[in-house]
DNA sequence: CCTACCGATCGGTAGG
DNA sequence: CCTACCGATCGGTAGG
């Protein structure tokens, strides 16, 4: 009955999922140990099962919250009536917000998903394949609509979606540009230079 | 005196680096146990130790082994009599050169330096960030020369330098397109959209 | 190169 | 929520 009760930072479990998407980020997956998020949640590493099932499935939790928020925003995108050039723009900038606010989940979801268990494994990166796609035909289109050079739509997106996921080890350069400047510099190298 | 000799593919130590480089990108630093590597190399784990000193250091060869290609290049490049455009070049292709021909050591030393110790860690942050700073007095000039779009040059360099090390991910892709029209259409995308 | 083995630490459970 | 504790595995050493 000494059970903290939701604050205004969500239930005990959402500070657990928030504090280990930080130690995942920082010392990684495999690194971090249950006492490690013990420690930075302030319980005994045997107290965190009353709250989560076990350490991967605190993984699955990060990686398919940030996934899903890429897939369903991407499809509101898509039902957009407007031009193909605008919609990638609006894609771009979605990652670099959602970069900006939810660093060490998007983080973990890039470079820890390989420590998923299966079959959670084989569906992430089928949702990955399957966002890939959907950029690919994004793209396609354009070029057929003469938006976009002519290219292989498979390098321009893959380069696409590089730079951005580069976003992630900048943000030791903060001081040297706004989230807004970084934005929009970023928008420009890659969206206006590949307008023909 | 049962010691295998150098073979053709190097010393005992070049096979463990090389397998270690490996393991390491696939399953990650701390998740790799000098069991696996053993393994791996076809020994029992304790007679690693007659050819390395511990885990950590074969993380630190690796990554400096890299390190100091890029570093190297970068001089050479930089003392070239070219156009700042085609020293730009010349470094976007090395990096997709070395990515493709040591895919795992550079995956290792751009993911899981941060399993070094120190001092190794600070010597390896205090490299990278010195070569970035390089780059960004290239892009600099090449502003001032009017070879380049006016922008933030640390924006630029970094989005070049993302986009590249994103192609670590994308050897999946591999059917999709030759190494050649790869670095040919990424070259295009990343530098020409930049030229004014 | 191997066998035998060490102390430390891991994720997680039992039980209250 | 805690204390007590488990079997498994870790990096590495001793000794030959």
């Amino acid at each position: 009955m000494a059970r903290i009760k939701p604050a205004k930072n969500g239930t005990r479990k959402d500070v657990i999922i928030r504090k280990a998407s930080a130690l995942f980020r920082t010392k990684g997956f495999a690194a971090t140990s249950m006492r490690d998020l013990a420690i930075s949640v302030g319980v005994e590493a045997p107290s965190l099962y009353n709250h989560i099932g076990s350490k991967s499935e605190l993984l699955q939790d990060i990686c398919f919250k940030i996934a899903d928020e890429f897939t369903s925003q991407l499809e509101k995108t898509e039902n957009k009536n407007a031009s193909v050039l605008s919609k990638l723009e609006e894609i771009i900038r979605f990652h670099i917000h959602v970069m900006l606010e939810e660093f060490d989940e998007v983080f973990v979801a890039n470079h820890e998903w390989k420590y998923l268990q299966e079959p959670h494994l084989a569906n992430f990166l089928n949702q990955r394949r399957s966002y890939e796609k959907k950029l690919v035909a994004l793209v396609e289109t354009g070029i057929t609509t003469n938006e976009f050079k002519k290219s292989n739509p498979y390098v321009t997106v893959l380069t696409i979606l590089s730079a951005l996921r580069g976003l992630e080890f900048w943000l030791r350069h903060k001081k040297k540009f706004s989230p807004k400047e970084l934005e929009n510099e970023m928008v420009d190298h890659l969206l206006k230079g590949m307008v023909r």
